[in-house]
RNA sequence: UGGGGAUUGGUGUAACGGUAGCACGACUGACUCUGACUCAGUUAGUCUAGGUUCAAAUCCUAGAUCCCCAGCCA
């Protein structure tokens, strides 16, 4: 399906500049980064760094469409680059699906003009060795023996310091420890590298923060080369060096961290020089860590850690149950990545933490497939009418309008005959005022077919209306009055209802979602999110549908009219499609009728 | 009881001492072979209290509320 989008970048240039944007405006104004080579274009260089734990969800999209659109607003590079210092937590299979997603999301990682490259943190773990010697050598680093639980003993308060009996050892000690530590001559949490920085410090990662610590585990991508990890603060500001970026973009939480970062540069830095004369080599390079808010939605969670308890729990079906909010389930559920992209953009990027409605990422999707989308008609609860006058066994062949806002998307043939479904809800026996649709003595146009007059109800012993009887005006044929002799069709009907032809319709599972969660705020009631599940998430229905949406492919995305948008899901096979409803046409009737129903 | 951030209509977001604007929602209406889409209109806001200034969302002072921080997680 052809992909459009008002802003294909995920950047609207008719859109203000948000503060990062108008940090790098400044940046490349002082020429403070510098030019690409041969251009006099300022390098602007971002980065998305996921740890490979867990699949990305819709608040890594956000950060993903922020770097890349940078990157690309700016003509600059994107990188990717999976944050994996922590062996125990992290799997190859995430590394997988966090490419699949970025990629399929427009994050350019490894093909395109924006393209900066895939890359690993454990890429880099000989040459941070070889720095945290040189801090070592600084008398910037040491090696310390408390274990995990006297370090915390020992933590301190806001206002009384930490301490560490080992903080003032020689610098030869350390250093033999730290390369024996290297040669996993010591067991886990036995010893620990720390940062000498200031056991008083208010902010605590400045307490002597630990650099490295012992694990004897397998990694994902060294295997078992090392038994040394480096923890997240001594790691992070490496890599944004060693990969020259400019702009490194994290979130809110850690601010805290940013004295720590621009301290483990300064240090290494420190006694360096432009033109590497002198002991320690040359300066290398100093990326500015900026934070903004990350994104928080209405009636979702998002944490890595609860997504991965649901999955685990059974609560959903897997990472990619399209009800949950993660990259891959959205995709499988049929929302565009453009929509994605165009909501990223929409809800901004700022310092505030603000709660985004999820009715504006529905919107956003409605938005995108309302142009995209080709029509068909498929009716979710069945109701059989008859067409009283329609002779037994003809057929019509009619002329339905593949999509109203694509004209290059033509026209195809729908068959209409003797019996045709019509939804449940388009039919009642005693209608409200403002009811539309079909009733006893009421004429509706059947969508591109036939205006039809209700002549009867069919009922069950029960008095369940099980059927309907109807007669149609051969001069409608197509969905059009006759015109009078002013030019004027000769009567107009309000209503306008979609059919399938019983004679051909497919039957069809449709999965129809609502949202995981009934709370605005889940978990906000009882602590506990679980408590929030809506229970009706889920329903499955059998529907009657076009014959012609038996060739859907799975990922393929239609408007079933006046109902919403559907998209042929991978658990069906050819020529008996599974659809998953993606989204909801707004429904005006439908609040209209709830608000008369309360009062 | 320490440190770091944040606060503008219902929601999100502009303004960078000089007319508080935009988007979404909601509400009206127009249009309509989708009660969709589209279009038009209406609605509604600067956390509080002082101060500086001809002029304050913006600067100053004091306070309020919310978020983050004492992992060998990221």
């Amino acid at each position: 399906m052809a992909e459009t989008s008002t802003n294909p970048g995920g950047s609207n240039p008719e859109r203000p500049p948000h503060f990062i944007e108008q940090m790098i405006d400044a940046d490349n104004a002082a020429g403070r980064w510098g030019m690409w080579p041969t251009t006099t274009t300022p390098r602007v260089h971002t980065r998305f760094p996921p740890e490979p734990n867990g699949y990305l969800h819709i608040g890594h999209a956000k950060s993903i469409c922020l770097n890349f659109g940078l990157a690309k607003k700016y003509a600059g590079k994107f990188n990717l680059r999976f944050d994996d210092t922590n062996p125990a937590k992290e799997e190859q299979e995430y590394v997988d699906s966090i490419k699949r997603d970025v990629k399929w999301l427009g994050g350019e990682f490894d093909d395109g003009p924006n393209a900066g490259g895939v890359f690993f943190a454990s890429d880099y773990f000989d040459q941070m060795y070889e720095f945290a010697k040189e801090l070592i050598l600084k008398g910037k680093a040491y090696v310390c023996e408390l274990s995990a639980e006297e370090v915390a003993k020992r933590r301190g308060s806001p206002t009384v310091p930490a301490t560490s009996p080992y903080r003032d050892r020689p610098i030869d000690e350390s250093m033999r420890l730290f390369r024996e530590m290297k040669l996993g001559r010591f067991p886990n949490g036995s010893k620990t590298l720390r940062a000498k920085i200031d056991l008083a410090s208010p902010n605590f990662n400045l307490r002597d923060p630990v650099m490295y610590r012992i694990l004897h585990e397998a990694h994902h991508n060294t295997g078992d080369k090392w038994c040394l990890y480096p923890m997240y603060d001594w790691a992070h500001g490496l890599e944004d060096s060693l990969e020259g970026i400019t702009h490194s973009i994290c979130t809110l939480e850690f601010e805290n961290h940013r004295p720590l970062y621009d301290w483990f540069m300064n240090a290494i830095n420190e006694g360096r020089t432009p033109d590497g004369s002198g002991p320690w080599g040359r300066i290398v390079h100093h990326s500015q860590q900026i934070e903004f808010a990350k994104l928080q939605l209405t009636y979702t969670v998002l944490s890595k850690r609860n997504l991965l308890r649901m999955v685990n729990e059974g609560l959903v079906r897997g990472w990619d149950d399209p009800r949950m909010p993660t990259i891959s389930a959205l995709r499988r559920r049929g929302f565009p990545a453009s929509a994605i992209r165009d909501f990223a953009d929409e809800v901004g990027c700022t310092k505030t933490e603000s709660v985004i409605d999820i009715g504006r990422l529905e919107n956003a999707v409605r938005h995108t497939l309302n142009k995209t989308a080709p029509r068909a008609m498929g009716v979710l609860r069945p109701l059989k009418v008859t067409i009283e006058n329609w002779p037994e066994g003809k057929t019509d062949e009619l002329d339905f309008v593949v999509n109203p806002e694509d004209a290059s998307a033509g026209t195809r043939k729908v068959s209409f005959g003797r019996e045709i479904y019509i939804e449940q809800d388009d039919f009642m026996e005693n209608p409200p005022k403002k009811f539309f649709r079909l009733a006893p003595g009421q004429e509706v146009r059947l969508r591109w077919a036939y205006f039809i007059t209700c002549t009867g109800v069919e009922k069950d012993a029960a008095g369940n209306v099980v059927g309907v009887r109807a007669t149609y005006d051969p001069a409608t044929r197509g969905g059009d009055a006759p015109l009078g002799p002013d030019g004027k069709p000769t009567k107009k009907v309000k209503g306008t209802i979609h059919w399938v032809g019983a004679h051909n319709a497919i039957e069809a599972e449709v999965r129809l979602f609502d949202r995981l969660f009934a709370a605005e705020a889940p978990g906000e009631r009882t602590g506990k999110w679980e408590d929030d599940l809506n229970k009706h998430s889920l329903e499955v229905v059998r529907a009657k549908l076009d014959p012609a949406l038996a060739a859907a492919k799975p990922g393929e995305t239609y408007q079933f009219e006046r109902l919403g948008y559907f998209t042929a899901d991978p658990d069906g096979a050819a020529g008996s499609p599974v659809f998953c409803r993606t989204i909801t046409l707004k429904d005006t009737w439908a609040k209209e009728a709830g608000r008369e129903a309360n009062g």
